[in-house]
DNA sequence: TTCTAATGTAAGCAGTGTAAACATTAATGT
DNA sequence: ACATTAATGTTTACACTGCTTACATTAGAA
């Protein structure tokens, strides 16, 4: 027997849009079903979420909730430069995998963060838990690791965004250059982890 | 007087889709208010897109035609690392200035290239300027060049979406460190042309 | 000049975000 | 214990969307 108010209406539609997002993408989340899937009526959300953009908001919260936990390292010793390597092989494995919720996270569907305060601690969060592994690396001013930082954020970023663009354009994702010529990020996804140390190399050695 | 045909409608709704997409986002692109715009039936522009997506794709390909111009490098003399840093500066210039296009360009609202040949065609040739450009910096073999040409493709695309993103999440755009974690990412903005000297000179003396 | 394909229109369907008015119930203060 | 209030849910409805179907007009090929 069901009771008129749900009880836990905010956090189960929380949840279900999170998989229904990372699923079919974000595009093609509709209150109305969401409210549908948790057996409520089609503006019981809007009790929760004033706008879609808020439920957005939740949804990218939790995504880089869980890209903390992805890319965490164990900072009780001394950050080596492997673990900063395999951080960022993390960072670009779960972009890859979670591909529509990254898209939430760093696309334009979010405008402004600083609209959903949870969201905005979430993002930072994460922010500094890369930076502060990031800071053990060498005896740098905070201005000069966070230049760092970011050299390195940008690059995983970028390569997330190209190795899955690479894959939409190549006439046959996974193969070589003949491909097209695009495609041939896909060179890197076979070598990442060379990739990775020489750049980070690059970066670190500055 | 107005005749029953309109002459010019599929490069008419292209050319207003461009501004429109630009100016709000495509997102907010309906394909009634396009219709409107050229002054013809809401169903019109049916006949020249079979649908909104296929529209995004002309979007699109213009995008990567003016990508294509705007970096853009003479190669009748051998290219020079300053050149290919004035091609990255270019580049991120073109992403920041025309943010909304480059969403459509490098996202995934046109799910599939290759679904629009021409679509394809141009976002290839994009590629191989770059490319081609590049190649002239070293003797290297073809897949050496792709995988340079890869690297900084993605260093330069990453730090649009960082340097886009940081704006977002800072409380203050464009201020330093103080705004919030992520902004630093504005840091680099102000150095663009250090910072890239640095990694591009890391990736060409490999 | 006739026929056909290209290009336009009108009407309508199913689905969307969201606002407004109202119903139920949990929480709170006396 | 009871009355009041705030939180949470429902119903109804509006304006808008992408897109389909059936039909109208006209440009260009035969």
């Amino acid at each position: 027997m069901k009771s008129y108010h749900h009880g836990n209406l905010k956090q189960e539609l929380i949840d279900c849009a999170c998989k229904l997002c990372e699923r079919d993408g974000y595009t093609k989340l509709s209150i109305r079903t969401l409210a549908k899937e948790s057996g409520v009526s089609q503006t019981a959300p809007y009790r929760h979420f004033e706008t879609k953009e808020a439920l957005y908001a939740s949804v990218a919260q939790d995504g880089f909730n869980k890209l903390s936990k992805a890319i965490h390292v164990n900072v009780d010793k001394k950050v080596t430069k492997k673990q900063i390597i395999d951080m960022a092989i993390k960072y670009i494995e779960f972009g890859l995998k979670n591909a529509n919720t990254y898209d939430l996270m760093f696309g334009t569907a979010v405008g402004n963060f600083a609209e959903y305060p949870e969201l905005l601690e979430s993002a930072n969060s994460s922010y500094e838990n890369f930076r502060s592994s990031f800071s053990q690396l060498a005896n740098d001013s905070d201005e000069v690791i966070a230049f760092k930082c970011i050299t390195l954020w940008s690059m995983v970023h970028g390569l997330v965004g190209i190795l899955r663009k690479a894959q939409v354009v190549a006439d046959e994702p996974m193969t070589n250059l003949e491909a097209g010529p695009m495609s041939s990020a896909i060179l890197i996804a076979g070598n990442l982890e060379d990739h990775l140390d020489k750049v980070i190399s690059g970066i670190v050695e500055n």
